[in-house]
Parts: structure tokens; sequence; C-alpha cells
DNA sequence: CTCCATCGAAACGGTACGTTCCGTTAAATA
DNA sequence: TATTTAACGGAACGTACCGTTTCGATGGAG
């Protein structure tokens, strides 16, 4: 990620400098990236960030608000694609999900942001609109799915939604980000076929 | 829960006392339900135990092993009765583990404890372990189903434990765990019939 | 030209961390 | 029985972070 800037900037007059604003986001994700949610305080980022802390609190009213905002900025880089059959939908959903959990901080700064939400009000709001807006999202897959016919019309597609969710979460929060792709198809193939005997 | 003790004690030689221990135990779990993670602090559990610091720290390395220790304190209550169908088995299983979550002071200990894996090794290597015994062990329901022949034989019963166990878990860490039974049981039947249409 | 919101820096009081001493207690050991 | 040992609660330690306040310098707005 960015370096620290060797110079601390200074005000640009009666009104906010982006460059700060820019330097503290920055170094926050640079923060929860290197050492994690642990040593994520409010000192240490405006220290990577060469701020001072009353620019941090002026700005971002709590460490939960920083991290949300943090969260947010992160570019998703989901698979989406409609391939026609919503097994290999969510197959992919996943695997690509894990990946960018893996790869890029957003998985970092997600496992922080959830446990967060557990001891802070606003973090869990937040936390709690999100989940709502990614329940919609995803179900979009099974919708498109009983659109063609693919699923069956009594199905919730929120609530698959979040079966979803839920699978890679709990991977997310114990460190089981590697599974193979063979463990995610038979995950997503239990979810789309069931489980029961006799069936195709 | 119980209260702090008028006096505090004292030793009772050179062995361990149980008195402090239970102190110790039962003041953790007092904190955690009335003030949450966000106030469980080792200080405030020994004030509350009218026990020293050295104390705690002397049998619990660590607050991760504290809250492990409470956490596993707790009784189960949990529904595993074998009905005979796989399916009023994991519905029976979710609705009993949400209710003992909301009911009892298990849930807001296991929140705390998952919320502190994330920034604490010791917390989530026992996770980990705790987590893989749970998927051994509720993955029995799934084993009975298949030794009569109501479930595939090709299912893995460990990964069914596991969307089980993370449907609950996001129920959990986001304030959740209030579903009604037909909510709960429309998830069940996704994963034991699979969301295809065309099917029973 | 004056006003004023912003900046980084430094310091504040408060809380919790994990550790080290202390005097007291009583079981274990010799 | 006399001595050793280990646990107890309590107090204090230095460190870290919290969120806030004060400060002088900056430069746009009126």
């Amino acid at each position: 990620m960015e370096k620290p800037p060797e110079k601390a900037r200074r005000s640009i007059g009666a009104k906010r400098n982006p460059d700060s604003a820019d330097a503290i986001r920055d170094a926050a994700e640079a923060v929860l990236l290197e050492v994690g949610y642990a040593g994520f305080s409010i000192e240490a980022v405006a220290r990577r960030a060469r701020a001072g802390k009353p620019t941090i609190y002026r700005w971002w009213p709590s460490k939960a608000a920083l991290l949300l905002d943090v969260y947010q900025r992160q570019k998703r880089d989901i698979d989406y694609a409609d391939t026609g059959s919503v097994e290999e939908d969510m197959f992919r959903f996943l695997k690509s999900l894990f990946r960018q959990w893996r790869e890029t901080p957003a998985g970092s700064i997600f496992r922080s942001f959830v446990a967060e939400a557990q001891s802070d009000e606003t973090a869990s709001a937040a936390l709690a609109d999100y989940m709502r807006e990614r329940r919609a999202h995803n179900g979009r897959m099974v919708e498109r799915a009983k659109a063609r016919g693919e699923v069956a019309a009594g199905i919730d597609s929120a609530l698959v939604a979040d079966l979803l969710s839920s699978y890679a979460w709990i991977h997310l929060l114990t460190n089981r980000l590697d599974e193979d792709d063979e463990t995610i198809r038979k995950a997503v193939q239990v979810i789309v076929k069931g489980l029961l005997a006799g069936g195709t």
C-alpha cells in the first residue's frame, strides 16, 4: 500500500484538506492489512498518516465509522456472471469472493468490521443495513434462475442469499478461505440440489 | 447471576482456591451479560469477583482463555433428538440453538468469543478447534439419516453441519435470533431439498 | 484586511493492559 | 512439630490507547 508521507501536510485554509482524508483512509487500510484488527488504533492510523488525532475525530466520529468508510471504499470485483446455471453462478460467486477476501485488504477489513459490530452499536446497525443490501443483491442470482424456471417459484431468494453469505462469513471468520474448488462446489450443490437420496 | 461476594476470599494455603475460580467465572459471565463484550475487561471481572488481577492471570493466560472457559461452562440444552426425519432434526436443532442463544448468556458469550478470535491468535485457534468438534458432532444428524437411506451416500455430513452452523452464526452476529419458525423451516428445507424446480 | 475553519503537534485525564511487589494464609513436606 | 511452598487479595508500576483540549501556523472567504 502507500508509504507514510515524508512530510506532514498542513492546513490548506478554512476547508477540509482532501489529502489528509486520503492519507488517513490509506493509513487505516494499511494498518488493518499489516497488523490486523488487533493493532488497529486511531493513534496507529494517525501516526501512519502523519495526521493529528483531532483531524481524524473531526471527520470520523468513531473507529467504527472509519472502518465502515474504508470498507465501503474497497472495490468489488466479484463474479456476478449469468452463466445460465444457478449452481455455476453460485460457485463462481463464492470462489471469487473467497479470492477477493484472501488477496486484497477487503477480507481483513470486513473481519474487523464484523468484530467491531459485536461491541459497537453504530457498526452493528451499519452492518445490518449492509447485509440487507447484500441479501437483496445476491438474491438476484436466484431470481434469474426462477425467471427461467430453473428454480422453484416458492423459493425465498433472500433466504438462499443468506445461506450463501453465511457460508462465506464463517469461512472468513475462522480462517478457512483456502477451501479448494471441489469443497465449494459441493457446498453449492447441497444448496441447489439438497441432500435427499433418490433425487437427480 | 451471583452477587459480588461481601468479603474477599483469602488464600486457603498452598493450593488453588476453588471459590476464587468460581467467583471469577461467575463474575466474567455476569459482566458479559450485563455490560457486554465492550465492558468485558480483566479489571472489571476482578472488581466484580473481589479477586486480584494476578489471581486471574495466574490461571487464565489471556482474556480469550477466560472467555473460552466461560463459554464451555455453559450448559448445552440443544435438541439433538432423533425424530427419524433429518429435516425435523435440523429444524429442532436450529430452533433450540437460537433459543438458547437468545435466552441464556451463551449467545452473548459466544459472540464475544468470535469477536475476540478476530484479533487474538489464541482465541482463533481455540475457536477453530471448537468448530471442528461441532461439525463432527452436528454431522451425526446427517450420518443417522444416511444410515437409514434418507440422505444420499455421497453427501459430506461435515459440510452440511458447516452450512447449519453458518446460518446460525450469521444470525447471532447480526442480531437476527428472533426468526420465526417458518423462516427457519424454509432455510432447512432449502438445505434438505435444494431449490430446484421439478423436485418433490 | 480581518475572520475563521482547518491543519499537525503536544499534552491532558481516564481506563485497561499485563507485571511486580507485598503481607497473609494454610496445606504440604520433612 | 517446624519449615517450606504456593496461593490469596491488594496496591502500585510502566505502557498503550482512548477521546478531548489547547496551541500556533495556514490560507480561503467575506
